[in-house]
DNA sequence: GATCCGTGGTA
DNA sequence: TTACCAAGGAT
């Protein structure tokens, strides 16, 4: 139960949830009984809601197909919904006194900067190397206690951040400490998360003239763009862009809209280009001079194209 | 292998 | 404000 409830959940946050759920099913088959609205009920606030269902649906296998027992090997517990390559090593080790080391993050963390290992732990591939390493690393006869200890060592010295080397037992041998890059381990490399952004560029057409604004911030700035409307979803009826958009589209006449997406490296651009007659808003470059300024490649590449259905 | 799932704490 | 992260697992 409470490998389970300390699945990426602190002990702080987990205890008074596993005092709950022990009390309530002091056995496996009391939780077997239970329906899964009882059992979310008494999840609520915890997350990672799928724990919880897999918790309930395990118990009742357990009850119904394996005669009440639990499996013993880490191998057998594997199979087990919601109890994967972490979980099964830590109830074998702990309950089974079998030899095999619980690899959570922790154990991520403390190996790679003790013996200064360089592989990317965000690599699913990277689990099996520590997975072998603190495997033969363990000795003796309580092999829970060690990989156990090891989270410990992890949750209170060794922490990611402002860790306490000078307080860690194992300084003396800790190779990242000896090297004074005790920060730069375990090796984590972030994937750069692509946001979606939607923007509307409004061509505002008056007297062969055309608006446009300065950017004031963001990646863009300091460069010239058509007026722009960013909404939070992508925008099709040009009824909709004059309902979110705090300006007066009303007076303009939609002539023509065209939609472009635009792949950064950040960010994926939903662009979508209105192209208004006669509004009612400020217009301050020549229509002739609108290839002079410095547009953000993605306008740049619609503009002349436009510029010329414009004319037509 | 990449993505999603949740809430709460921290720098 | 924001990113990061915490005793991971399923898809």
């Amino acid at each position: 139960m409470s490998e389970i409830i300390l699945q990426q959940t602190r002990v702080d946050q987990g205890l008074d949830y596993y005092k709950k759920f022990v009390r309530e099913y002091p056995k496996v088959s009391d939780l077997a009984r239970a329906s899964e609205d009882e059992v979310l009920k008494l999840w609520e606030g915890l997350g990672y809601y799928s724990r919880g269902r897999n918790l309930l649906a395990t118990a009742r296998f357990i009850v119904d197909h394996l005669d009440g027992k639990f499996p013993r090997s880490a191998k057998d517990l594997r199979e087990l919904k919601g109890i994967g390559p972490y979980t099964s090593a830590a109830i074998s080790s702990i309950a089974n006194n079998e030899p095999i080391a619980a690899v959570d993050g922790n154990a991520f963390r403390v190996l790679s900067r003790f013996f200064d290992i360089e592989l990317d732990i965000a690599k699913q591939s990277t689990r099996k190397y520590f997975e072998e390493l603190m495997t033969k690393l363990i000795e003796g006869e309580r092999p829970g206690d060690f990989n156990q200890a090891v989270m410990d060592l992890g949750a209170s010295i060794c922490t990611p951040k402002k860790y306490q080397c000078e307080e860690c037992p194992l300084e003396s041998g800790c190779l990242s400490f000896q090297k004074k890059i005790v920060d730069q381990r375990p090796v984590k490399i972030k994937k750069m998360k692509i946001r979606n952004r939607y923007l509307n560029f409004l061509i505002l057409i008056k007297n062969e003239k055309i608006a446009i604004q300065r950017r004031d911030q963001g990646i863009w700035k300091g460069l010239y763009q058509f007026p722009l409307i960013e909404s939070n979803h992508e925008i099709t009826k040009f009824s909709e862009l004059k309902e979110i958009s705090n300006l007066e589209l009303h007076s303009g006449e939609l002539l023509t809209s065209f939609s472009k997406p635009h792949k950064l490296s950040h960010q994926n651009l939903f662009i979508s280009y209105w192209t208004l007659q006669s509004a009612d808003l400020t217009v301050n470059c020549d229509l002739d001079k609108i290839n002079s300024y410095s547009f953000p490649k993605p306008l740049k590449d619609f503009i002349a194209a436009e510029i010329l259905k414009i004319n037509v």
